[in-house]
RNA sequence: GCGCCCGUAGCUCAGUUGGAUAGAGCAUCGGCCUUCUAAGCCGGGGGUCGCAGGUUCGAAUCCUGCCGGGCGCGCCA
């Protein structure tokens, strides 16, 4: 979404020069003209490099062609003046008052709702051990970038994808077979006992060095999973039993996160249901996927990987072709079979739907698929997207392509343009918080971070890293508010703790590893959650005194300065530069949601949360509200102030994060 | 070997539309709490944007090559 200012400075502009120099409308030129913020306030509110684009097919001066761009613009609605500056740039003032009663009707321009669903898949954390701060950095992701969609106006589905019959969940229920020697129900009065998701945590690390102690218990893996896929077992019922607890801590510390799901999708219900049978079938019909008969892949059911970009383009001078096994030599189906399948339900293109269950009521209604009939009343509206996106780390790239390219091989090239992998990179440590923690870090010594291993049982788990900040937030809180209850103290320090962590998470943009350090994201100081947190409270905290000492709301502060002149906006002063400095940054927000979208960046959104929490903290300190007694200039104030708010307030709940009543 | 990603201040990072004097946090040094909360604000010092070419009126940004680091490329998921 653009704001209309924008679009109507393009169009004057594409109209100006079309006229001016005898252009196509239509010309490449004038498709997209660039519309930026101009850096210093004083040269201007937007600005058009245009001229520099056209000055060698015109062959004359930037300087030249922008004074006469001017000339031919003449007025435009909205703004006061526009103006060439000397070393090319169109630059543009709006018409403060004008601009000013526009935000103070709220958002200029409501998304029109858009035909299409996009379904966003994240979290998708292995059901067999509690959740790490790997796990998070996706959560965080995904759950902002399906808030900023919907913001767009675009209707978005979040579903978890649950990986139940794996190789991991197998691997505990071994453990809690071979080496625990528990049954189903001695592992239900443990998972009731106490902290089940931590438990495994370690167990699962045991199992992974038993493996290794002798590599033929390797077997027992392979026949557990064989059970785990086909059910009716003991093992099954364990396996069942283990991911399901796991989930619904997984879905606890989420909760703490503000992240929420609209529907669980479970492996097995992929393979109850038939789902693979069904995808197999046409990917055979299609030639899409092909049975192997010679090489070291005989047997096997493949699928050609296109190394090259242009698929049209025959690579045979590769001595070899490259292929994928989808389906093993003995029959079973591999993980990229059972994500085809699960794409192509997500599109609507399968022929077949899941059942429907509720899989928790509190704190709301939580759908997740099942394989067996659904209740009454189970809504029927999930899948059938028309773009799709999958939230998972970089190191998958070569799968998520897979993905997209059995889509075209299927012929559905539109679906596999539509299909998105939102790639990140992962989380490693530092190498002082590795050591804090007590892992052995010889052998990484020489490399810039430590990478965690699931396996080994390393890595900072994610309630841990939320106890931690909580337990310092609530220090803090108490100290500055003894009037709070314990309750209050700890429920806000909950809400710190979040913020701290969801806006750590999204503030580096996500092609660079976050080399996580426990010091450095237990710190509130600077760029951080609660330093934007504390940047609203602080605005909250003026219009809560004005109600007290004047008696008057925010809405009356706000209708006020209809009735004033308006020269405390407009005028050639410190004061109106840095007034009007808050309201237009402010009023940035949608614009920079849509680059964030658009570029699939959500640092975008934290570094301009951060700079608009920046901009008003140097404003706050600068210039009073309460203690101003200059009527007119009190309510402009108040006035800027209450617009940042709401902005500030809208960009935190994008990125997942509530203002505190206090801090 | 092939593919993808990263390299910007002492450290961690922005600068994803090629534009105006390369910015921020931390650290450091110096100021500001009887005044809307100091989780804050103001100021100082600190840069060969990895290196070398090229394209351009203009390059941290685009292209080529190199250097350094990371991750992938399995009948694991």
């Amino acid at each position: 979404m653009i704001l209309p200012i924008h679009r109507l400075v393009r169009s004057r502009m594409a109209d100006a020069v079309s006229r001016l120099y005898a252009l196509s409308p239509d010309d490449p030129a004038l498709a997209a003209i660039p519309v930026e913020a101009a850096p210093r306030r004083a040269l201007g509110d937007l600005a058009v490099p245009l001229a520099f684009e056209l000055a060698r097919r015109l062959r004359k001066a930037p300087r030249v062609i922008a004074q006469e761009i001017v000339g031919a613009l003449g007025t435009v609605e909205g703004f006061s003046r526009i103006e060439a500056a000397p070393n090319g740039y169109v630059n543009f003032f709006l018409d403060r008052p004008a601009f000013a009663r526009a935000w103070l009707h709220g958002r200029a321009d409501t998304p029109a709702p858009q035909a299409g669903k996009t379904i966003v898949e994240h979290t998708a954390i292995n059901p067999n051990k509690a959740a790490h701060i790997g796990h998070l950095r996706n959560a965080a992701l995904g759950d902002a970038l399906g808030r900023l969609l919907r913001f767009l106006g675009r209707q978005v589905e979040i579903q978890n994808y649950i990986d139940d019959t794996g190789v991991q969940v197998a691997d505990v229920a071994v453990g809690f077979r071979e080496l625990e020697g528990k049954s189903l129900d001695e592992v239900r009065a443990l998972a009731d006992a106490g902290r089940f998701d931590y438990d495994c945590w370690d167990l699962y690390a045991r199992v992974t060095e038993w493996y290794e102690g002798d590599k033929a218990r390797l077997k027992i893996r392979s026949t557990a999973l064989h059970d785990i896929e086909h059910g009716g077992t003991e093992t099954a019922a364990l396996a069942a039993f283990i991911a399901d607890r796991i989930v619904r801590a997984h879905l606890r510390t989420m909760r703490r996160m503000n992240i929420g799901y609209d529907l669980l999708t479970w492996e097995g219900d992929i393979l109850r249901l038939h789902f693979w049978t069904h995808a197999f079938e046409f990917l055979k019909q299609t030639g899409a996927v092909f049975l192997q008969t010679e090489g070291k892949l005989a047997g096997c059911w493949v699928m050609r990987i296109e190394d090259a970009d242009d698929p049209a383009e025959p690579d045979d001078s590769q001595e070899e072709r490259r292929e994928k096994v989808i389906v093993r030599s003995d029959g079973t189906v591999t993980y990229v079979g059972k994500d085809m399948a699960y794409q192509l339900w997500k599109f609507g293109l399968l022929g077949k739907d899941f059942h429907y269950r509720i899989f928790e009521n509190d704190p709301a209604p939580l759908w997740s698929t099942s394989s067996t009939p659904s209740a009454a009343g189970a809504p029927m509206h999930f899948g059938r997207a028309s773009f799709v996106c999958n939230v998972i780390d970089t190191r998958q790239s070569y799968l998520q392509k897979l993905l997209k390219q059995a889509l075209a091989a299927l012929g559905y090239h539109d679906q596999a343009a539509h299909s998105v992998h939102y790639s990140y990179e992962m989380v490693a440590l530092s190498h002082a918080t590795a050591r804090e923690l007590g892992y052995d870090v010889a052998a990484d010594a020489d490399r810039p971070f430590v990478e965690v291993s699931g396996r080994k049982g390393q890595g900072v788990k994610a309630d841990d890293l939320l106890d931690r900040l909580t337990d310092k937030a609530a220090i803090e809180v108490a100290r500055r508010n003894t009037e709070l209850t314990p309750d209050d103290t700890r429920r806000i320090a909950a809400e710190i703790a979040t913020a701290a962590v969801r806006y750590f998470m999204v503030k580096f943009s996500r092609g660079k590893v976050i080399v996580f350090d426990i010091d450095e994201a237990l710190s509130f100081e600077g760029e951080s959650g609660p330093y934007l947190q504390y940047a609203a409270v602080r605005a909250n905290n003026i219009f809560h005194k004005l109600q007290e000492r004047f008696g008057v709301d925010e809405a009356a502060v706000v209708a006020s300065i209809a009735t004033h002149a308006s020269d405390v906006l407009t005028a050639d002063d410190e004061e109106a530069h840095d007034l009007w400095g808050l309201v237009l940054e402010a009023a940035r927000l949608d614009e920079v949601v849509e680059q964030s979208v658009r570029t699939l960046e959500l640092s975008v959104l934290a570094k301009y949360t951060f700079g608009l929490a920046q901009t008003f903290n140097g404003f706050y300190h600068k210039y009073s509200i309460l203690n101003e007694e200059r009527e007119d200039v009190r309510a402009w104030r108040a006035a800027a102030v209450a617009y940042y708010r709401t902005q500030l307030t809208k960009a935190l709940e994008l990125m997942g994060c509530v203002v505190p009543e206090k801090m």
